[in-house]
DNA sequence: CGGCTGATTGAATCAGATCAACTGCTGTGG
DNA sequence: CCACAGCAGTTGATCTGATTCAATCAGCCG
């Protein structure tokens, strides 16, 4: 499993020691397009780690609305929250596309934490930054609608691939889900954005025509 | 500040000759009711705790709403989250009642991680449990409405005070902004749980007066 | 007794969800 | 190669939960 430890960034500050004990512990499955990786309620007994593909967290209502709470790509690691306090998966977790997973068993993990304060050190900050990131999604849930979070959206996709130009990388019903609404919503709001020039969208890609305004409507103004 | 290093239920398990380091390197002052112990945005040079008092972390929109994320009594700590990555606090800190908060500066308390591995696992502890609170709060703020929520913040209170009469612990206006919603809304509320016969509500004392009609709204049941 | 803050009530409005219909695309099989 | 099934996305009409604005009320403290 060498080679799928290689790939979680996550991992890879680790001394060569530590990389081969967690190749050691850890196994690599495959899931299809859709496939459920493990469910809210189940006991995770480990961390997993995404070596390929795309997945999505997420909880559901019982009249079948979804709110993904985070979407996680190659490198990433997930279900962490429950390796140190309770056992109980708190969202489910399901393949966008066909996935290699890395799983590694929380016995042995917890162990190499005890030994390797790094990996301490870095298992904090990254809940740190879990934390950061769900506070800017109750902020926006509570106290923003629905275009202006679109429109953060955007402008963190923007941060992260640089340019006017940007690929959306999920499709918009599932970015609906991201944002917390409705697909029909979304559809909507997608062409006032257009129709007020801000944004020109043509399927999957988007360009920022009117940066100042798309900011202005981040931060809470109309339209 | 061994004194107040006592009162910090969270630091309770800790060996003694760490107990002593930590009233070593923190400080204890005093808040008045409404003062701001720390805003967001802010560099946040350590983690704060509360020795007596109320405090509530909030987020403020720009046109006035605010949502709180967490209420915190004594013996529990905040700003956790700027100790690991970035300093920035995302979110602000408000005593809602005068309050004695101990102040443990960030470089000596990591210090400390890096040598005490249990301390480690306590706040990894720590910032899983406040990382489900989110996640019931997002969920909460997304899938449900605002009776759901109102409803079950009630089970919760019951859970930790225990039989049928319950006693808000904050104002009805703040807990308001907890929900996620404003007072006006949840007086509203309130009104209907009244006329319903599923609560009594006087003042600040409720009495659950039908304990499955309210596990069944908590779940989404309208009324 | 005022005066302040928190809480309640009412009427009007609005953002977003729901329901339903329709479009357009893609892939599959006859 | 065309036809059709199936799914993602769009659009329209309607409904509703919640906010807004405004007024009133209750309790508390000086």
């Amino acid at each position: 499993m060498r080679n799928a430890i290689d790939k979680i960034s996550f991992f890879s500050g680790l001394e060569e020691t530590h990389l081969e004990a967690l190749a050691r512990i850890s196994s690599s499955s495959h899931f299809e397009k859709n496939e459920i990786i493990c469910s809210e309620g189940q006991e995770a007994g480990g961390l997993y780690a995404v070596a390929d593909g795309l997945v999505r967290i997420f909880k559901a209502s019982l009249n079948g609305k979804e709110q993904i709470l985070h979407v996680f790509g190659p490198g990433e690691v997930f279900a962490e929250v429950a390796l140190f306090k309770g056992a109980a998966l708190p969202a489910t977790a399901q393949a966008l596309e066909p996935s290699e997973i890395v799983f590694i068993p929380k016995r042995e993990f917890v162990e190499l934490i005890r030994e390797a304060p790094d990996l301490a050190l870095s298992m904090l900050a990254l809940l740190s930054l879990r934390l950061r990131s769900f506070v800017s999604k109750i902020e926006e849930l509570s106290l923003k609608e629905v275009p202006a979070r679109f429109a953060q959206h955007v402008l963190l996709l923007q941060a992260a691939q640089g340019g006017r130009d940007i690929l959306l990388d999920l499709p918009k019903g599932q970015l609906a889900a991201l944002l917390g609404t409705i697909p029909e919503t979304l559809s909507r709001i997608l062409k006032k954005f257009s129709e007020s020039n801000l944004l020109d969208i043509q399927g999957q890609s988007i360009r920022i025509l009117n940066q100042a305004a798309l900011e202005a409507v981040a931060l809470g103004k109309k339209l």
